[in-house]
DNA sequence: CTTAAATATCGTAATATTGCAATATTAAAA
DNA sequence: TTTTAATATTGCAATATTACGATATTTAAG
């Protein structure tokens, strides 16, 4: 290939990439949307939930977790994952900010 | 491996993934920002604007334009791209009412 | 200590992404 | 029409992602 060349951009789009990518699949955007409508975060559950097998969902909640977008917490065999209010904000804002200078700005063509 | 899934989730969940992936790449965040802050917006310009080559960019502005990001049109031999508002702003929302859920809620662990 | 339940990691096959040189296409200008 | 400049596409090698069974680890209970 063709490595990435993530050392050519700036730190800040390398995180909103690297977060991006992080939902960037429909079964990361679904544990996302689980944990948003339940209390109750086990794994054990997201597995029933997806059509997943066990391993599998196991890795997305890695890589969620690896970019902010999730927090893990060990309670007795099972860990309770939630959703890292940070870093919704920060895409929030991200985009937000971007709609607003469009707004202020020409955008056709 | 491994085909992606994407026929178990809902409708709105690849669409949230596929424009989610197409930002997942630093290239692809700079792109979008340079378009931000300039009207000039011809392909050669991002070219030089961007430690990768010509094809390279080229690709990457095709993927931006099939994931809805961005619009394209043909002015002479040139070509203007600006932002499409509507993706943009589609994101804005999703995380915004994931923010605001989270806010009513109990969400820690 | 042993067992059982929950979650993580490993190994690996299938597929997708990334980057670029080379080449093709497109559109204006000469 | 030929030339020139701008952008797109093709072909291909390197690498990353995805999925899952099998296995390992972790934690609580017995």
């Amino acid at each position: 290939m063709g490595a990435s060349k993530t050392d050519h951009f700036t730190d800040r789009q390398n995180e909103i990439a690297t977060l991006a990518k992080a939902i960037g699949h429909p079964a990361r955007v679904a544990i996302i949307e689980y944990l948003l409508k339940t209390d109750k975060c086990i794994c054990g559950d997201i597995v029933n939930e997806l059509p997943l097998a066990q391993a599998t969902v196991s890795q997305h909640l890695k890589e969620l977790k690896q970019a902010g977008f999730i927090k893990g917490n060990t309670e007795g065999n099972a860990i309770c994952y939630c959703i890292n209010e940070k870093t919704i904000e920060t895409l929030q804002n991200y985009f937000g900010n971007i709609f607003t200078k469009l707004e202020k700005k020409n955008n056709y063509c």
